[in-house]
DNA sequence: GATGAGATACACCATTCGGTGTATTTCTAA
DNA sequence: TTAGAAATACACCGAATGGTGTATCTCATC
């Protein structure tokens, strides 16, 4: 429970190497009356000096393609230091990789430059206190990579019987012919038998195979 | 490449129980010069049967909480038989487990009711087209989850030197202790001292258990 | 009733593995 | 300079593994 009308004007910080996309975002978000100070670096390294002396801001604006230290470096320096700074990323990159990257840098957000200015206003300084402003084409692209993740498992059955399911189980978590022969009752001999019918079917010829297999194709 | 502003009118479907929220709802769509037509159902089971008939909409606007079957497994039958439509959850719950199961059942978006009316038009309408709406507090939990999951991965580093780094990676890939010494023309017995020094570090005592245990966190 | 798949069981053998001990060299840090 | 960590190397032993062959028994399906 905040007070969002009420709340102290925020101080911020835009990284952007252009000076007239810097001067604009610097002039469309000095307007707002939520916002009470804006200061501009055109490169990570200054922005890193600057944060030692100066006041710690609320957000920072990252650029992504920049001289020297790229924005991503600058999400992950800014984040290690000062952990509750908000810092969203401002780029006209899409692609998947970059926008995991920087989520996993720790960015609060993720918005495009294509973003209309009074939209990317709001986003900014509506969206920053109680969420994560994303781009509709951005979350987009998290959307397919979460579906994605999930689809994997049941790719492969192989031909594998019931007790041979079982046994793979067990190999898996470490136990050896005795064990597993123990657990169920039966010959050790057996579970050899059945151990190496599923290597044959798995293609593989060890231990070691048969578990980073079985690992990373489902099962278990 | 699309044509947005030339686009043709979206014929919508609202699935929502409570007659006000889907009345005020079709009041709001109905009104913007974007939308062709506005169907509403008050269930999930009602929408299907009408889907078989009536033309397919562009976009299915989706609650969670309905009587019957549940918004999110509307989802997955929606997008099961018609797999173009987009269908955005709208919907007062935020918690990750909905949120990630709705994104797994192929939702294309997912908004909060508490969403002021603009911005909600705006997501709906706007972000459809091109990108995926989201809220902001649901974006912040989906960062959340992708900045988790990639962490459990150097939590551990346990106290391997690089040498022992390089013959786990080869000893999960299934090579032998000849087979590695061969590789960096050392005597097989040191590998094996290698090998016997990464189990105790790892607290193991086999091939499966190490394999196991090194694909389980981090490293190859 | 025959055929085949699945599960069971035993034998044999070479290789690999797990565990322990000892020892040398090099390099770094105290 | 000295102590310790890291990497190297060899020996020995019992246990586990991989590979192959053979042989029942049961059950379902043809």
């Amino acid at each position: 429970m905040s007070t969002p009308s009420a709340s102290r004007p925020l101080d911020l910080i835009i990284v952007e190497d252009q000076k007239e996309v810097r001067e604009g975002l610097r002039y469309l978000l000095g307007l707002d009356p939520r916002v009470n100070m804006v200061r501009t670096y055109d490169r990570v390294e200054t922005l890193l000096d600057a944060l030692d002396t100066l006041p710690t801001p609320d957000l920072v604006l990252m650029d992504i393609g920049l001289p020297g230290m790229s924005g991503i470096e600058g999400v992950r320096a800014v984040k290690k230091r000062f952990p509750s700074v908000s810092v969203i990323i401002l780029t006209v990159f899409e692609d998947t990789d970059r926008i995991l990257e920087s989520i996993r840098a720790g960015a609060n957000g993720y918005l495009l430059k294509s973003t209309k200015p009074d939209i990317l206003l709001e986003q900014i300084l509506g969206a920053a206190k109680e969420g994560s402003p994303l781009s509709p084409r951005v979350a987009k692209r998290l959307l397919e990579e979460i579906q994605e993740s999930g689809e994997q498992s049941s790719l492969s059955d192989y031909g594998l019987t019931p007790r041979e399911r079982q046994i793979l189980t067990d190999v898996v978590n470490g136990f050896t012919y005795r064990e597993i022969a123990a657990r169920y009752n039966i010959a050790a001999s057996t579970v050899k038998k059945h151990i190496l019918h599923i290597y044959q079917k798995l293609d593989v010829s060890s231990r070691a195979e048969f578990v980073r297999k079985a690992i990373r194709e489902k099962l278990v």
